[in-house]
DNA sequence: CTTCCACAGGAACCAGCGGACC
DNA sequence: GGTCCGCTGGTTCCTGTGGAAG
């Protein structure tokens, strides 16, 4: 995004009306076609401002279906409603990605009810203890919504959903419940079988949208986001099928609206056309490839780039070739190099976040292998790269 | 049918950092 | 100031494995 396209259309901006609201963390007024789990939600939910503890609860779907916007509205709403009646409800939203240590959890559960914890030197025993007391001392409801929670499941010190669930014990004036949220049905299997009983009081599915249910969506929001006549008619159902072959993820389609429009808006256009979500659709692709890339550190990038060379050459790629040209690149920069193992990591890592992606081959008498492929465009890996003012002489 | 390749990927561990506590 | 802690970003050592070659 260049500088001009930030600043010289502010003030008389001929798309946009709010572009804000077509950001992925904007939590809308209103979320069509997920009533019912709002309804349902609300419900589980209610008795806190009675007093008395709601049931756990366990939410399930794929990305994009809702799942967190319905967590935070039903959460909004509920401390609108417990502030009104005066009842004591502590809500806590934590995302286990984001915060996937059971320390992390924990200290991010206490920042959000006032108490202030170190990020380090405690031990989680010590941070839970703290947290219990003072989740005591509110003497209050606390829900504490976990999302992402399968971050968690593998974690080494991982009975932290245990010790959660059997928080109640430890109180009296006080209760809390949870609500985990995940797109990994595995994850289910992988918990503890007290965990998950306990969790599973409550069970909501969240189905993925279909390109219909999609176009409601993004009209709601376009109202809000466009100025009037700014959106070509067919550019939302364009956008919704586009969306719902891939498996109806409404946050991509949002996503894509908003770039869209930033297209449209930087090509002078008065409105957004069809032409110019197609545009959209591959400069997202291209963006995020780059942004991750630059973000790399160093023997990421130097392996990517290695990667990145054997790809233009040959047609299968393989890690004991990677590693090979690495070792040689390393050797001629002056650097010091990594183990095969750490690499074979860090291949994993570029894999995950989708610049290459990577199957394993097995080659019989010429062993088991990873062929790699890459995602991106060579020229722009080495764009990213050469940014790098260590690896610039490459 | 057996062998054996070229790795995958799990487990345990470690150094070094920023920090709390007493 | 010494002892504890969590976390990152590694290392070392290891066992496992599908299928072409022999």
């Amino acid at each position: 995004m260049s500088a001009q396209n930030l600043f010289s259309s502010v003030g008389q901006n001929r798309i946009f009306r709010n572009r804000s609201v077509l950001v992925s963390d904007f939590i809308p007024l209103s979320l069509p076609h997920r009533e019912s789990e709002i309804r349902r939600l609300a419900q589980i939910l209610s008795p806190s401002l009675e007093g008395t503890r709601p049931n756990n609860a366990f939410m399930y779907g794929l990305t994009g279906t809702g799942k967190t916007a319905v967590v935070r509205y039903v959460s909004n709403q509920l401390s609108k409603e417990a502030l009104s009646r005066g009842a004591a409800v502590g809500l806590v939203y934590v995302n286990a990605r984001k915060d996937d240590t059971s320390y992390r959890v924990l200290a991010q559960v206490g920042k959000q009810l006032n108490l202030h914890l170190p990020f380090t030197g405690l031990s989680v025993a010590e941070v839970y203890s703290r947290v219990t007391a003072h989740v005591e001392k509110l003497s209050c409801t606390v829900i504490i919504s976990i999302d992402e929670i399968d971050s968690l499941v593998r974690e080494p010190n991982g009975n932290l959903l245990y010790k959660l669930t059997r928080m109640n014990s430890d109180l009296s004036k006080s209760r809390v419940s949870l609500i985990g949220i995940t797109n990994d049905s595995k994850v289910l299997d992988a918990l503890d079988p007290r965990v998950r009983s306990s969790l599973g009081e409550e069970e909501l599915i969240f189905g993925p949208y279909d390109a219909e249910q999609l176009r409601d969506i993004l009209h709601a929001r376009s109202s809000d986001a466009f100025q009037d006549n700014a959106l070509g008619a067919d550019v939302i159902p364009y956008v919704a099928a586009l969306a719902a072959k891939d498996h109806g993820d409404a946050r991509k389609a949002v996503d894509l609206l908003r770039k869209a429009g930033e297209v449209a808006e930087r090509l002078g256009s008065e409105r957004v056309r069809t032409e110019h979500v197609q545009q959209a659709l591959s400069e997202i692709e291209v963006d995020t490839a780059l942004e991750v890339v630059t973000k790399l550190p160093l023997h990421s990038k130097i392996i990517l780039a290695c990667i990145a060379d054997l790809y233009v050459k040959k047609q299968t790629v393989i890690t004991g070739d990677v590693f090979a040209l690495y070792l040689h690149t390393c050797k001629r920069m002056g650097l010091e190099v990594l183990t095969s193992r750490r690499v074979s990591e860090i291949i994993n890592e570029l894999d995950m976040v989708g610049v290459i992606s990577t199957r394993i081959l097995n080659r019989g008498r010429f062993g088991r292998t990873k062929r790699i492929a890459l995602n991106v465009d060579p020229e722009h890996v080495r764009a990213a790269i050469s940014k790098d003012d260590i690896l610039k002489t490459t």
